[in-house]
DNA sequence: AGCACGCCGACT
DNA sequence: GTCGGCGTGCTC
């Protein structure tokens, strides 16, 4: 769109006889809000345009006029005039309002939120593609024939133009052969431009068989999802108790209202078994949305979600932003895990967000989880939101016997990590040909290297933090930047020649262990270092469920989602991991994940047992889970948070300060704390060294605001940091609702 | 986020 | 003598 001729421009905001309006343009740029352009009249709101910004061109949306705006300041002969649109679908109303959202309540600028709804690639060209069918003029009669060719030409007769693995299957040959009978004149090659459509899905599928409670559960949420006004459910269901299949009911009655629905999980790298439930009751996989995707699947995902043609999104957080134009429900699985939480950039809580959406769209939001968190119980108790309970296990399998072993009176010997409890149980599986979890959340070998001669530690040079020594890669890593180098022979401080020792356990050490201890075992280690690739954790888990394991010693990848019938002992090697220590969450996570581990146990017919080593068997949070306790749990964890004013009784933002210059970063840190507003109810705690306290080189402070739960804790915020001058290097940034305080 | 403008180290 | 490091400031 060419900028107005001068001597047509007119400095009168409201005029729009050339054609132009001025309308508020958000771009992509990190900027405090939308910016004034002049816009063709007949471009509608959500439209997105080539922007020019400083001598450069973003990408920018037309936005909704605020009336609280203040008129524009300067003349309307100043304002520069966007560029061509872009040809791709409006961003729905409600996505626009929901960014805007997202960004006062995270208090990041808004064009930061677009910026993720609006991933580059979905602005790419169109892809080209090669699709195939027979010839109109008939298969050219020169070329040579064989079984294949003869077979694929009958059965590509009559179909449409096919991708050649498409053609291939229905021909039953290869696709080499299909491109070769191309090559030869006996196929016809066209090459489209343009995404691969998506597959349909048929809401009346495959209908599941229910129990009582699941039938029930299913009758309110197809209720809550017709009803297309918003609403919030916990499902909230032990493991194995189908909570899936549960939900998947309402996505068939979301679509067969012709609304969208989209499924939120926390580890895209472990859908493979929800896809595949997935596809057996609708017949078809539903779109995937996450950070691996290449850029021309992710340019048609975010096409055929904006057009609508795709009716069901599974995706990580980040599918939140997608341009939905009917967004009747949005499921989020697992809702207690902390993954839902980004912690860089836009710091937003995947699940609180999603309530928002679901708000601004009147959609249904289903939260579903075996240890739902406690802010989702707390809106339970207020009445806020629905609960749904599947109190039993589907298919009659046995809860799993859990038992706390005490490290104190049953240590392990001296350099081994396994009780003689656990080592019993672990054999008892062994001799029935039964399978063994050892769950410890620790990668690598050892997390610790110690010089024996001086005591020295190995540190990462960037972070406050140890190496982590990897017999896998042979190589010390930090896990909190990357940093990796091989083990040196002398110690850095005292020059001693071979004399580091490793200390404490990682799951490599612990698979050494079971290793001598079980030499004709077949053991195997699952963390994110041996299951990089989604291929490998698919691979694993069918190694897994067929039977070709015996002892599986993982990570939190083993935590959630599987399920192998033939598993009846889960031992959590340190039930004490994460307890303790400065973190709010410690004993709810803890509580989470070895309620989860323990759950692995005996889904089948053959009964369970979960055996957690500990050294502190009477802690309220190891009491709670022996017993399966979770309301004794939840009650004595409430009680302790409302006592200290946390959430989800109170109002917690951290904020970070970070610069390369200790001095200058402790500077800024206590002049930014004596600069905190006085508000009633309101405290600031710091600064403080943060306890990584430095990462990636960069030095860190923390300080901590905590407020009632009726805090205006943005509004608080604004007033304490928007006049400050943050300068010398150093940045501030502002977690609200922090989940992590490294 | 980019990109330009502006002052201090190693090189065609 | 310049090329370039990234600190700081600005974008309708």
């Amino acid at each position: 769109m060419a900028k107005p001729e001068a001597s047509a421009l007119t400095d009168l905001f409201d005029d729009e006889s050339d054609g132009f309006a001025v309308r508020p343009v958000l771009t992509t740029a990190p900027l405090a809000g939308p910016l004034s352009y002049l816009v063709p009249v007949e471009m509608p709101t959500g439209a997105l345009v080539e922007t020019p910004l400083g001598g450069r061109t973003v990408t920018g949306v037309v936005w909704d006029q605020d009336p609280t705006d203040k008129p524009l300041d300067f003349p309307r002969s100043k304002l520069k005039a966007v560029g061509q649109r872009l040809d791709a679908p409006l961003l729905p109303p409600a996505l626009r309002q929901f960014i805007d959202w997202t960004a006062r309540y995270v208090l990041s600028p808004p064009g930061a939120v677009l910026r993720m709804a609006l991933p580059r690639a979905a602005l790419a060209p169109p892809p080209k593609r090669t699709l195939y069918r027979s010839p109109l003029t008939g298969p050219n009669p020169e070329a040579r024939m064989t079984v294949a060719r003869r077979r694929a030409l009958a059965e590509l007769q009559d179909t449409p133009a096919l991708p050649a693995m498409e053609a291939a299957r229905v021909a039953n040959v290869s696709p080499a052969v299909v491109k070769g009978m191309a090559a030869a004149g006996l196929l016809e090659a066209v090459t489209i431009i343009g995404d691969a459509p998506m597959p349909v899905l048929d809401p009346e599928g495959r209908k599941p068989s229910l129990g009582a409670a699941q039938a029930e559960a299913v009758l309110a949420l197809e209720a809550a999802t017709r009803a297309e006004a918003f609403s919030v459910t916990l499902l909230d269901g032990v493991t194995g108790s189908g909570k899936t299949v549960v939900y998947m009911e309402a996505i068939a009655e979301a679509l067969a209202a012709g609304c969208q629905a989209l499924c939120l999980l926390p580890e895209i790298a472990l859908t493979d078994q929800w896809l595949d439930r997935f596809q057996d009751r609708f017949g078809a996989r539903p779109l995937v949305w996450h950070s691996e995707l290449s850029a021309v699947e992710r340019r048609r995902a975010w096409r055929a979600i904006g057009t609508g043609e795709a009716g069901v999104v599974v995706g990580a957080r980040s599918a939140l932003y997608l341009p939905f134009p009917r967004l009747g429900l949005i499921i989020v699985d697992e809702e207690h895990d902390g993954a839902f939480k980004q912690e860089d950039g836009v710091r937003y809580h995947a699940r609180d967000m999603a309530v928002v959406r679901g708000q601004l769209e009147q959609a249904a939001v289903i939260l579903a989880s075996a240890t739902p968190s406690l802010e989702t119980l707390a809106n339970v108790d207020r009445g806020r939101y629905a609960r749904l309970a599947l109190p039993h296990r589907h298919g009659g399998a046995e809860k799993p016997d859990i038992g706390l072993i005490d490290l104190r009176s049953q240590p392990p010997e001296r350099g081994k990590w396994l009780s003689a409890p656990l080592v019993d149980a672990i054999e008892e599986a062994l001799a029935n040909q039964k399978q063994s979890l050892l769950f410890l959340n620790r990668r690598g070998y050892a997390p610790l290297t110690l010089c024996r001669a001086c005591g020295e530690r190995l540190e990462c040079p960037h972070c406050t933090a140890w190496l982590v020594e990897h017999r896998l890669h042979g190589r010390l890593i930090c896990h909190h930047c990357g940093y990796s180098a091989r083990p040196p022979t002398n110690c850095p401080a005292c020059d001693a020649e071979d004399r580091f020792a490793p200390s404490g356990p990682g799951v490599e050490r612990v698979a050494e262990e079971a290793m001598a201890r079980w030499p004709d075992a077949r053991v195997e280690v699952a963390s994110s270092d041996t299951l990089a690739i989604p291929q490998a954790i698919r691979d694993f888990t069918q190694r897994m469920a067929a039977g070709e394991i015996d002892i599986a010693i993982g990570t939190q990848v083993l935590a959630k989602g599987h399920h192998f019938p033939e598993l009846t002992v889960v031992g959590i090697v340190d039930g004490d991991l994460g307890l303790g220590g400065g973190d709010l969450r410690a004993a709810e996570r803890t509580y989470q994940l070895l309620t989860q581990a323990a759950g692995r146990a005996g889904r089948a017919e053959s009964p369970g047992r979960a055996l957690i080593q500990t050294h502190q068997p009477e802690h309220p949070v190891m009491q709670a889970i022996a017993a399966s306790d979770r309301d004794a749990f939840v009650a004595a964890e409430s009680a302790t948070r409302q006592m200290a004013g946390m959430p989800p009784h109170g109002r917690l933002a951290a904020i970070i300060i970070t610069g390369k210059d200790f001095a200058a970063t402790e500077r800024t840190a206590r002049v930014t704390a004596r600069a905190a507003p006085r508000w009633e109810g309101v405290r600031v705690l710091g600064p403080a060294p943060a306890p990584l306290a430095q990462l990636r080189g960069r030095w860190r402070f923390r300080l901590l605001v905590q407020g009632r739960r009726e805090t205006h804790m943005q509004a608080y915020l604004k007033e304490w940091l928007d006049p400050l001058e943050i300068k010398g290097g150093v940045r501030l940034h502002v977690d609200v609702d922090p989940y992590s305080f490294l």
